[in-house]
DNA sequence: TTCATTGCAAACAGTTTGCACCTTC
DNA sequence: GAAGGTGCAAACTGTTTGCAATGAA
């Protein structure tokens, strides 16, 4: 996403471009799917030390919002984030932690036939399996 | 889940029959889906006021192991526990928490396509969606 | 200049752990 | 009696918040 259509999904909620917002969605773009908080205050501060953890956390809420970015329930205990992008769902796997991204098209027809059975309006969808990737198959033996 | 199943899935492990353990699994079974740690602790201290919260948490690792129940990361924070039993997915309303199950027969479906294309040992899958119930739909009109 | 945003430290919530005592086998 | 399980309190982890200082508009 270009810095100019940043600017303008927080010009229109009356919000501010300082640099640690721009930063932290720069790490997040060029971080290929599903970042941890503390993995995205990392990387961010190797280019500003100044950052905070604490700004780190109020930006993905302000992301989030603004449906930049996507917040994912990968595994237990922390939040993952990526960029909002052509949707994917994910396979994790219990042995190395390892996850994979993985399109299903039909999700769009799960979506459609969801809403019109339940009456729900559905904003997002994720289909998340576990299990065990070949290598670690491989060693369970 | 009779008594009985609980005696064996444990003993086949090696581990003890307690009052605590079988409390605890019961009121899962009688929560009808999706309680959260705290909630199972509210209302087992009901019945055994001694029982403490670390047993709680223990516990639910114990049986989670054994596959007697599944641990969902249905809303941040915190997770959510529930029996084991026939697959469903889950419908979380944006507006007021509310947790709809549904079943999709056609899941099984994409669980064999994943473990086809991405030669992935899939042990179990959850579909989540967000977005409105029909009451909080109107309300933000 | 004004008000949103930040950094810091302190608070929180949910969960885990060490240890002495207790219970199941 | 031995080994596993429990209760308690204290530690941990990820996240949020109050407040004074800073910086974008």
């Amino acid at each position: 996403m270009p810095t100019k259509n940043i600017r303008r999904a927080l010009d229109v909620q009356g919000l501010r471009v300082t640099n640690q917002r721009l930063l932290v969605l720069q790490v997040i773009q060029r971080g290929q799917g599903h970042l941890a908080a503390d993995e995205i205050y990392r990387r961010a501060r190797e280019k500003n030390p100044h950052l905070s953890l604490s700004t780190v956390y109020r930006t993905l809420q302000t992301f989030k919002k603004l449906g930049l970015i996507e917040e994912l329930h990968i595994d237990e205990g922390h939040h993952h984030y990526e960029k909002r992008s052509t949707q994917h769902h994910h396979l994790v796997c219990l042995g190395c932690g390892r996850v994979v991204e993985f399109q299903y098209p039909s999700a769009n027809l799960i979506k459609k036939n969801v809403r019109e059975a339940r009456d729900f309006e559905v904003t997002s969808s994720e289909i998340r399996m576990t299990g065990y990737c070949p290598k670690c198959r491989q060693e369970r033996e």
